[in-house]
DNA sequence: GTAATATTCGAGCATTTACTCGCATTTAGG
DNA sequence: CCTAAATGCGAGTAAATGCTCGAATATTAC
């Protein structure tokens, strides 16, 4: 009857207190993501994981309740780096705004595709734990990048940074998404990048009126 | 080792002879597809479908040699009925050429909308059946159809309405895809469409140079 | 009616898989 | 060293699940 189990919470069961638990954690989360890239998302298995990283499963289930848990991590790490790749692009460098925008879009795509298969899989298993709060706070961390920018980069009232960070992110997530999992040649994947871009460009204000 | 194993057809087992097996047939791809809503894709199983559809699990076999076949049989019904409103919405109807257009991506988006969860979960599970030629039939004709469109309404080369049409299909499918999962709520739905809609028009030939 | 054919049935098999628990081993601190 | 806490271990369990197969029932052909 309940859509949605969670007794346990998806927390880490124990944070590790000595160097070696330190290790553990670590080589449990590499082998993971090298599961989901060898065998897929409906071949991803606790044990199969445990094996890879030359732990037992026991020990594994030292630190993570659960294998959604272990799924969450994964996603936080992906995501957390994508993050840090765009702040780097959209607001450390120089360059007209637009330019900004464009090498903002374009490393979205490319990070994408440098992770394939790895993200379709994790995304093929985001109903185990896309209602935690962590999920959704990445989200938000990802709207609120792209509004700030937004509104110092083009001057744009809150309301209007806040509807056009909505769409570009939308369209930015959704079409990488299916062309990087269709390819990941580089040259498609800068087309589809400035693809997306140039049709963006038109919900800007126009620079010289 | 291998990682596409199908040593079985996906096609139908036994084509039905009397009345009794066609009927039998339907039941089963509409407890299919509820099983499919009301369990989600995780939970979808043979067992459950036989038992939701009134047949045993050995009738169901009967019909589909295994699992992935009855989802591919099912994604093939949900992709025609999306492709015939499609056809209807841009061909049969009057209007610019772009106003059909729009009234196109616009029903594409509603249907979409109009069948989760039963898309979304379809989706998910599509590794199971990507690689057969139906469903790569299916998409193709879509290409197909928007390019035709395209062709002949806005009277673009061949070449033009190739790299178009794949630009639409993608961003439209993608968009979708995205929105629907999210929320089904009409007006947001119909606000996407339009928003893509009015990104996409960028790409077509300006009506008076 | 009767034989041949088509269809249905469902107990059960073989396998997979998430996860537990009691014990062994290692480390830190006195 | 020695003890207690931390960490690691992995056989084993309970449940789920895709699918088979031989028997039972219904339909058709004659």
């Amino acid at each position: 009857m309940s859509t949605t189990r969670r007794e346990k919470a998806l927390k880490p069961r124990n944070i590790p207190r000595q160097a070696r638990a330190q290790a553990t954690n670590i080589v449990i989360l590499e082998a993971a993501a090298r599961v989901l890239i060898e065998r897929g998302a409906h071949r991803f298995t606790t044990n199969h994981v445990a094996q890879c990283a030359g732990v037992s499963i026991g020990s594994l289930y030292q630190y993570y309740p659960n294998k959604a848990a272990l799924l969450l991590q994964l996603h936080v790490r992906e995501a957390q780096t994508t993050l840090q790749h765009l702040r780097h692009a959209v607001l450390d460098t120089g360059g007209t705004p637009r330019q900004r925008l464009r090498r903002g879009i374009c490393v979205f795509f490319a990070t994408e595709a440098a992770e394939e298969p790895l993200r379709s899989a994790l995304a093929r298993m985001d109903v185990l734990f896309a209602d935690t709060p962590e999920y959704q706070a990445i989200e938000r961390n990802a709207l609120e990048l792209v509004q700030n920018f937004l509104a110092s980069a083009f001057k744009m009232t809150k309301r209007q940074s806040t509807t056009c960070a909505e769409i570009m992110v939308t369209l930015v997530a959704s079409v990488a998404e299916r062309v990087t999992s269709r390819t990941t040649d580089t040259n498609e994947v800068v087309r589809w990048a400035n693809q997306v871009s140039d049709l963006l460009e038109t919900l800007l204000p126009n620079p010289a009126g």
